[in-house]
DNA sequence: ATCTGCTAGATTGAATCCAATATGTACGCG
DNA sequence: CGCGTACATATTGGATTCAATCTAGCAGAT
């Protein structure tokens, strides 16, 4: 069997990040563990434990004696994270592009069609986790595993918000032509159009995001 | 009292960092819980929790069923830091000079002043406490909460090594005049000069520190 | 002699149980 | 009628207890 035995407060990490995710814990919304963890059918120990790691990731915030909370995200959040990310990803796909080989190249061309199957499929989480495959892949080529893994922090805050911009066709159909511009430009080993085109990739994000927060 | 009744698990992680920074656990190490929860007199359920939160911020690394080590830091691992530093607190430093009032300035020189204090009176623990407040005063500057908190996990994964900088005489003695030179720059709200020595501030830095990990 | 498989001890992971704290409501007083 | 205070309840935080997993050492076969 493929399913590697992992430990409770994993799962009901995944559990979570789901629930978030997908709207069951709102923005806001505290989280009653008493509740979680029957729902889950897990003591609270490892439950707090996963909520642990979320609120490091900022994803919950704590308050002493109160609990946790599914944490908010302003506009001003957004936009910070949204110029975080840009200048993050601008150092790794830069480290990237000098370290790519061309084996590199076919994978990530997998991994762009693989976001492309997603994205028929029509199923929200799992397109967003394509696209993520896709982007950390070139994320990773940099070498650099700290800056891969503050960029994850930066993703997960916003991953909510995000999953709205692939419901929309029109944007499902935007991403796969960004890909291919992105694949087009790593194999070029050009510095300058990578970094561009993630830049639009971001910008054409945010601005459905911020609308959807705003609206 | 001033004494704000804290819960055990926020003393148990004050504990662990202080545990971590002067050797008590050092670096590679493994966390044997049963030990240490009675060494600090608690039991294992906020320490582990604690642990979780230090395993964020890299801290520590978590193996499944075989717990928690303190995490050692390669030369790489370092540069890496150092240059995320780089990246993340010229963007801190730029929003913190658009933002700095007066009375931000006489802020900031008090604690300079502080930082003095503690260079004369030869601990470690203050002199690097004191260091920190002064440098994490100006990034707050930015009012970007996000990047501070990044900012904050990269500080926090060279602590230990940094410790040893100041040791020396001639490093305390440095810092000193280094920052006048900041607070020189930022009362003229000069971006190019601010991050000019921040960059020096760091060079002399990481410098010192591969000296450590190296030897 | 080395490698494999087993058993015993140690250590982590999870569940249950108990204590401390916060919130909400009713009551009394001004 | 408004405000503050005290009590009751719900919820979190911590300790204890139990179960699962890993590690080390030994026995035996090749």
């Amino acid at each position: 069997m493929s399913t590697k035995a992992k430990t409770t407060q994993e799962d009901v990490l995944a559990l979570l990040r789901v629930e978030i995710l997908t709207g069951g814990l709102q923005p806001g919304q505290q989280i009653v563990q008493d509740l979680l963890a029957e729902k889950f059918g897990v003591s609270r120990v490892p439950l707090r434990e996963a909520l642990k790691i979320l609120e490091g990731e900022g994803q919950v915030t704590h308050y002493r004696n109160r609990g946790y909370f599914v944490a908010e995200l302003s506009i001003t959040d957004l936009h910070e994270v949204y110029r975080l990310r840009a200048i993050l990803e601008r150092e790794a796909v830069t480290a990237a592009v000098s370290n790519i080989t061309d084996r590199d190249l076919l994978s990530l061309a997998d991994l762009a069609a693989e976001v492309r199957k997603a994205t028929t499929s029509n199923e929200v989480l799992s397109i967003t986790a394509a696209n993520r495959a896709f982007h950390f892949a070139i994320f990773e080529l940099s070498e650099m595993p700290r800056l891969v893994r503050l960029l994850r922090q930066l993703w997960d805050a916003t991953d909510v918000y995000r999953a709205v911009y692939f419901t929309k066709a029109a944007n499902r159909e935007r991403i796969l032509l960004e890909h291919d511009e992105i694949l087009d430009a790593l194999s070029a080993r050009s510095v300058a159009r990578t970094i561009k085109w993630h830049d639009t990739h971001r910008e054409n994000s945010v601005a459905s995001v911020t609308a959807v927060i705003a609206g």
